[in-house]
DNA sequence: GATATTTATATGAAAAGGAATATATTATCG
DNA sequence: CGATAATATATTCCTTTTCATATAAATATC
């Protein structure tokens, strides 16, 4: 087996995993009515609402001029809105409307249900483990983790 | 700990553990001359010379027309060429020029280096363990796996 | 064997993303 | 306090990607 290089290159192999999986449920999301970057906003906010745009930008794993463009489609469509900080008018803080707020309800109640049927083959340990090791990549290899 | 929902969803710990490790490589891909969409299609190259413009799109986990563009660039700065499949004159085959390979035995070397840096602190069994579940992953979930 | 279907790649217009930088606000330090 | 640096978001310009579809060749069907 793997006698292609990318067959055993850790990399690739996060990367395709990612991308089929995600594609999978990509199609879901389309039933939900939500673009791939409104959702992972959404879901990024429904975990705490009035995250900076920044913040926003670091959680959904886009660049911080993307966010805004994704941020003023969203407000364009009423699924967020934005209120200036009152301590700091640099920020501005995003908020779930209603209208977003029943839309990624239903989406998150979905990526549940997804993630389990991707998981059914697994014994829960495995599942646990594979959770950790990605949670250990995360970590080690996060933003600022290379020094020199 | 996990008291947000994407912390402990699988979709996001693979996005986000692809994104990061892959960052750090890129910054590396710089040093070699090449762009990420470069290098994933000599990557994919360094397997099997001379394989089509749908393959490669396939393995680079990008779409067809996205590829013929990358296609279309690589064939402008030298680093492959076209060829027309003589059997199927619908097909079109892609090679590594010398310059194409030589850049990609660089940046090969180098991406085997980082993979050993980013498993460093993971057990051999360990990390021989998170590819076969990535490969399972990938070949549970690939194209085509979600019937009805 | 001609017509319809399928397969492979390319094209074109529109959307999205990326890098660099502008703007506005706050923090720091002499 | 005033000047300088740092931080947060927005904007501009340019490149890349995407979606839909066109073109071309091969295969299937009748």
């Amino acid at each position: 087996m793997a006698d292609r290089f990318i067959d055993d290159y850790l990399l690739y192999l996060l990367s395709r995993a990612s991308s089929e999986v995600s594609a999978q449920f990509h199609a879901r999301l389309k039933v939900h009515g939500l673009q791939v970057p409104e959702w992972r906003v959404l879901a990024s906010l429904s975990d705490g609402d009035g995250m900076t745009v920044g913040e926003i930008a670091m959680l959904a794993l886009q660049r911080q001029p993307t966010m805004t463009k994704i941020i003023d489609r969203m407000t364009g469509s009423g699924l967020v809105e934005r209120r200036q900080d009152e301590n700091d008018r640099r920020k501005v803080r995003i908020f779930i409307t209603q209208s977003g707020q029943r839309r990624v309800n239903e989406a998150l109640a979905d990526a549940k249900q997804h993630e389990k049927e991707v998981l059914a083959d697994y014994a829960p340990a495995e599942a646990h483990q594979l959770k950790s090791i990605l949670r250990a990549l995360v970590d080690r290899n996060g933003a600022g983790t290379q020094e020199d």
